[in-house]
DNA sequence: GGCTCATATTTGAAAATTCATATATTCGAA
DNA sequence: TTCGAATATATGAATTTTCAAATATGAGCC
């Protein structure tokens, strides 16, 4: 499903600044909910919600819902090689998108993972 | 001066076709001209032109005149994370390239390169 | 019924393409 | 040596297409 995605096709998806800004968050962190996502990046939801669903849609990301909330994470059968683009870019850029991750750190009330419970 | 190119900037300019084959091209390439690049490409000289001042302007590339031909390479300036994402590219996406290249290598009459001359 | 999230619609702006033309260089001939 | 044709590249202007923002609303879960 994701086998056919084309330089162009990954290059348009990252073309916006919201877009990099998710994806790198996400790289970065496994795992993020629609509202972690509106708060790190300061944006309306329904903004936040649309790139994604372009995003899910291109098939970059793969999303999950656990009761309330809807999980975003990398598409488990992303190619190696938008893997790497996204690592390279995350981690000579830490400092672009320290203004996101500060707020994502800052912010209470962050819904639990249902991981390793009981 | 190319020392800000922010994520969004880059993945803007590489989210286009014609300019990701340009991108590509020139990766492997190392130095292209502008008469190469339209042929390698099949398409308009006024867009592969266009497309290659827009590359310029943002700084990933440059450019030299030589006589009369302009040939265009990676900016000597590009930060190392940008050059990591154009080759992870390149040789993931190889097969995608290859009607570019065969019309590359089956063009006739390319320019000489005034390298080691006298 | 209150959260969380998704989507539809409208609207405005940016970006790509095309055609015609301008500029720059080379080279050969008067 | 100067003029003019030929080639290579860039750009101006007009059109079309694409894209994102805002707002409102709909649907699933506690």
């Amino acid at each position: 499903m994701t086998d056919h995605l084309t330089p162009t096709t990954v290059f348009k998806c990252l073309a916006d600044e919201t877009r990099v800004r998710l994806m790198l968050l996400i790289t970065r962190e496994e795992e993020l909910c629609v509202c972690e996502l509106t708060c790190a990046l300061d944006e309306s939801q329904p903004k936040i919600s649309r790139h994604l669903a372009q995003l899910r849609t291109c098939g970059l990301l793969a999303d999950r819902r656990q009761g309330q909330w809807v999980y975003y994470r990398l598409h488990p059968n992303l190619p190696d090689w938008v893997h790497t683009v996204l690592t390279t870019a995350l981690e000579a850029n830490q400092h672009w998108l320290s203004p996101d991750s500060k707020r994502l750190d800052a912010m209470g009330d962050r819904p639990e993972r249902a991981a390793a419970c009981c």
